[in-house]
RNA sequence: GCUCCGGUGGUGUAGCCCGGUCAAGCAUGGCGGCCUUUCGAGCCGUCGAUCGCGGGUUCAAAUCCCGCCCGGAGCACCA
């Protein structure tokens, strides 16, 4: 693993962690749940999990939830979380919640005042920071133990209020920063009027993230800890405890925040959007959170891949989606099965057909064992009518050859904004080659379902594929041939399949900067300039209502977990 | 303001500790080409950074030293 050779792939392992013996790393993902998890919080979870994996360790999950007022939790949450780090591949072996260990911690905090370590502090808050803003002490703070321990039970009998008296811990009044100056260790709380989700109002006295940290670290045996940058004068205060009792500091690695270009990231913000209806919900696809990058089909080894390669550096990092993309797109490529969909269509009508056509495809060209779907096509007094992509249509050039891929080729006879008129050309591929053939693919109306594709923008867009889609599992993603990656999601209620973009190739952010041109056109309600009445007049398909045994499917799979 | 941390192509990253083989690798992106029944997938090629700026040490600096500039984080009875 040392030496000097060059990086030539993306790193795919994970460089050796300081001071870990093999066996006895034990590492902890600790969210607060008031919100989803996203790209950024990932980032810990990837890392404390896979670390205590490759060294054979432990991972703990551990819900620091003490903050009953200001960042308070939600119930749902607490399962969401837990949910979204399974789907990363991130099964913790232990599960605590901070809320539920309340116990522990007011043990430690009277060891502590008895050592002469804490004491409640009751100057105004004030008053608290202008002294130690100067170095100098609150007076309270050369009180005997006695003393302080006697004002502890009386905070913990409820006989001060909200803001009447605080345990803070001695440190170093002389300390460069002011804020690791005697820091706090327990805060009193109105839990009557601001009741805990999970012990409703039965603690009035809650301990402070660098309290309920230090000593959660210590009695699970926690041997390295992955956070963001921020907690790293969090992890200087912390020592003063560790210290004092006579711990050892467990390893702390910090790292600057992981964003995606234009992906909605802040937890305000996605809550404050839903709120006021701006997204759809966690999983709206403009968020970064986990549950939208499900949804729109990102693999979770990509986002582990993402973190892999951006590594475990301090400063800040924004990746596009153009990269996570990317590694998304090669894991996802040699599984997506291969369907055909015209979101813009317009008619072609290829005169001359000499019988019934039968067109086979593979699912996938390089994964036979995929399986096959097939079309026989009956063309009425010779004629048989398919619709293409309009942006296709609008390249073809009377007296040009066009391939409709897997079935037929035929020659342009007339080309008009309404679409393509065209004869019968006998021959295959190879014809089609020597002809310069425009190879595009097609739907036709008879074998075809209406889909509906939510954009990365959320915006949606109406279209036809070909019926087979149809039996696809949802959660299942798919190529839409020529045109870009796609998951299954549901059943629209108006019975269109519903799809959630997924990527394509040099998609950046904005997409609308590279859009091709006849995007444009359609956005949110699926334009059909050209064959308006065709489409409104197409039954959804021929075959026995697929879009129901779809529904019947996606109702009992549950949440969609991919392979 | 104070305390930490960081600055390599558009973006992310490798290299910096142990100076030369680095006018700098990889990925993404742009461009061009190829492709066995069919794909905006894949493959190949190509474009793009004198390594924040200035000075110093040295035969030699992205790599060591000093100064400056820029960016981030923290400075809560939040996590």
């Amino acid at each position: 693993m040392e030496g000097r050779e060059r990086a030539e792939e993306p790193r795919r392992a994970l460089p050796p962690l300081p001071g870990a013996e093999p066996g006895r790393v034990v590492t902890r993902f600790a969210p607060n749940p008031d919100s989803v998890l996203h790209v950024g919080s990932a980032r810990a979870a990837v890392l404390s999990h896979d670390y205590a994996r490759a060294y054979g360790g432990k991972f703990i999950l551990r819900f620091d939830d003490t903050d009953p007022r200001i960042k308070k939790s939600r119930l749902d949450l607490y399962d969401a979380v837990l949910e979204d780090l399974r789907w990363l591949g991130c099964e913790p072996d232990e599960v605590h919640r901070q809320s539920e260990r309340l116990e522990i911690y007011y043990r430690y905090a009277e060891a502590l005042i008895m050592m002469g370590g804490a004491y409640v502090d009751t100057c105004p808050p004030e008053e608290f920071r202008r002294l130690v803003r100067s170095s100098r002490p609150c007076p309270d703070r050369d009180l005997p133990p006695e003393v302080h321990l006697e004002r502890w039970r009386r905070m913990l009998n409820g006989e001060y209020g909200e803001g009447e008296a605080v345990l803070r811990v001695k440190t170093d009044l002389s300390h460069p920063n002011p804020a690791v100056r005697d820091w706090p260790a327990f805060r009193i709380v109105d839990t009557g009027r601001h009741p805990h989700p999970v012990v409703g109002s039965r603690y009035r006295v809650w301990p402070l993230y660098n309290w309920a940290s230090a000593v959660d670290d210590h009695e699970m045996g926690v041997t390295h800890i992955f956070r963001g940058q921020e907690h790293s004068t969090n992890a200087e205060k912390q020592r003063y405890v560790y210290a004092r009792f006579g711990w050892t500091y467990p390893v702390a690695i910090h790292y600057g925040r992981l964003m995606i270009e234009g992906g909605v990231l802040s937890k305000s913000e996605v809550e404050r959007g839903i709120r006021e209806g701006r997204y759809t919900g966690y999983d709206d696809p403009r968020l970064a959170t986990l549950r939208a990058l499900r949804r729109r089909g990102v693999l979770p080894d990509a986002i582990r891949q993402l973190i892999y390669s951006v590594g475990i550096k301090p400063s800040d990092a924004t990746v596009s989606w153009g990269v996570l993309l990317a590694i998304n797109r090669k894991l996802i490529d040699p599984i997506a099965p291969r369907y055909f969909a015209v979101l813009d269509p317009v008619e072609v009508r290829i005169s001359g057909v000499p019988g019934e056509l039968r067109a086979e495809m593979p699912k996938h060209p390089q994964n036979p064992g995929m399986g096959r779907r097939s079309y026989s096509l009956a063309p009425e007094g010779g004629e048989l009518r398919l619709l293409i992509e309009r942006s296709d249509a609008a390249s073809a050039r009377p007296g040009s050859v066009i391939r409709m891929m897997g079935l037929l080729n035929a020659r342009v006879t007339a080309a008009s904004p309404a679409g393509l008129e065209a004869e019968f050309l006998p021959g295959g591929v190879e014809e089609a080659r020597s002809a310069r053939a425009a190879f595009v693919h097609w739907v036709h109306p008879q074998h075809s379902i209406r889909i509906l594709v939510v954009m990365d923008d959320a915006s949606r867009r109406a279209g036809l594929a070909e019926s087979a889609l149809s039996h696809e599992r949802p959660g299942t993603i798919v190529q839409l041939e020529r045109e870009f990656f796609a998951r299954l999601d549901s059943v629209d209620p108006d019975g269109s399949l519903v799809l959630y973009y997924t990527s394509q190739r040099g998609s950046r952010w904005p997409r609308s900067m590279t859009a091709p041109q006849s995007w444009r056109s359609a956005t949110s309600h699926g334009s059909n300039g050209g064959a308006p009445r065709y489409l409104s007049s197409l039954k959804a398909s021929s075959e026995p209502s697929p879009a129901t045994s779809f529904a019947r499917r996606s109702a009992s799979a549950g949440p969609t977990m991919l392979p």
